[in-house]
DNA sequence: CCTGGTCATTTGTCCGTATAAACTTTTGAC
DNA sequence: GTCAAAAGTTTATACGGACAAATGACCAGG
């Protein structure tokens, strides 16, 4: 077994909670169940009230207990769930582009959402939005990265007049216009033919390998307000991300 | 701007919290320098020593101080880091086969690293790894899902020998029969054109797209365990994943 | 049956104090 | 100047006490 804590120096109320975390592993407190109240850990552990506290702490924060006034500590796992964690400042870094890379806007309209692109977006058919098409590049010059498509709600159309080089997502600047915050987002990521559309001003020919990344943006109450679709030839670009093993996040 | 923090009643150690957290905000201390400590922020604010703590502690969690004993409160940063982070329980769960898919095991043999492997394998060139080839299938008639690849240190060759009809990921046949434990992982996803050495077993033709995804698999001491290479044809797999706005993870 | 009020219980907040441990700075020997 | 010991500062841990707020159980009245 690794040992990924760091070591702690011995503490009263380390002990404590090591002791209750144990109890609850071992099924002394099943889930659901009340811990001992910090009047009766005081009796139990010889402790002041305020190590008792701090220990019960430590626990909330593994997880372990939720606790309310007037009710208690509640179990609520048996052991701090060790998962996983990929995480980003911001969603701009979700998807790597260095900063080097920049859009440049090709056309934006509005459009109408039908059929598939309907099925894309998320949304009822007829419902209106509004699409800015771009191509990613690093270098003036060089072969450009991919096709990026965006599809924002219409109130936020306006995003399109800002002139900042391409270079800030737009989901950020819809933030900072309109005060739409994103809680909450999703990404696709598959192989396609290259579409015939796209191949010309991509450089590539019709059917060539590509990768595509779908990335949908949900602000609160759920509500899809942004959807880019990147589509990149072979070779010019690669996903990537690190999970590192942590205990629970704040949620 | 969306509040997403919940309403929280009004307390002493809060209000004291929210001031310092403005006071950061607009600079007052900058980053790298210390705030004042304990005990003059008890005198400041007629508070006493617990109250004060309680509202350090926030900002500790918030990401904004690092505590330190003999030191100080010293000012990491000016604002809470909005994160965004995507979770799961275990790395089995990262690429999200459904629980009907399985490997079928075609070959595996003892291989030795060298150039363009070397690399993918990021080892010295004439190191011995271990490699495991098989298939992904949902179904025994479909066609498959996709061709993976296997490299496990040479150490670990005994995994081979496990048959779970392939439905346990083999970094967690490891974990389980040698102790190795995932501390770090990476992934790498990128469409390239299906070599001719596969089209054939999947069902396509050499040349068309695909989806390749590389997994490596990092325990203790940054010692990399385990690489998969997985290839997947057109319309077979599509890699989702979500992301969740949260504050500062525990790190 | 349901509503509203009372009460005991439990955690939340806040105050006071003391000692230990971690860290920086100063001092002093060489 | 360098190194190590000593001194001083700051947070960590721990004790004591008090009142407030939230919750659930209980009961009276409709």
């Amino acid at each position: 077994m690794a040992d990924n804590t760091r070591k702690q120096k011995p503490s009263r109320y380390r002990d404590i909670a090591a002791r209750l975390q144990k109890e609850i592993r071992l099924g002394k407190y099943p889930i659901g169940n009340l811990l001992p109240t910090e009047t009766e850990l005081m009796a139990q552990c010889s402790a002041s009230r305020q190590t008792v506290r701090e220990a019960l702490r430590i626990l909330m924060d593994q997880g372990l207990i939720v606790r309310r006034a007037g009710l208690g500590s509640v179990i609520i796992a048996t052991e701090p769930p060790v998962l996983f964690t990929h995480s980003v400042k911001s969603l701009g870094e979700w998807l790597r582009y260095s900063n080097e890379t920049y859009r440049d806007l090709v056309d934006s309209r509005e459009i109408t959402a039908t059929g598939k692109l309907a099925a894309l977006l998320k949304c009822e058919p007829g419902k209106h939005w509004f699409l800015i098409e771009a191509i990613r590049r690093a270098d003036q010059f060089a072969d450009p990265l991919g096709w990026v498509e965006i599809y924002v709600l219409r109130k936020f159309a306006g995003v399109v007049k800002r002139s900042d080089h391409g270079r800030t997502p737009v989901h950020e600047q819809i933030a900072k216009m309109f005060g739409q915050t994103t809680e909450y987002a999703q990404m696709e990521i598959f192989a396609r033919a290259m579409p015939a559309a796209l191949a010309r001003t991509l450089r590539v020919k019709p059917g060539s390998p590509a990768l595509t990344v779908v990335r949908r943006y949900y602000g609160v109450r759920e509500e899809l307000f942004e959807v880019t679709v990147t589509t990149h030839p072979e070779g010019r670009y690669t996903y990537s991300m690190d999970m590192q093993r942590s205990l629970r996040p704040r949620v």
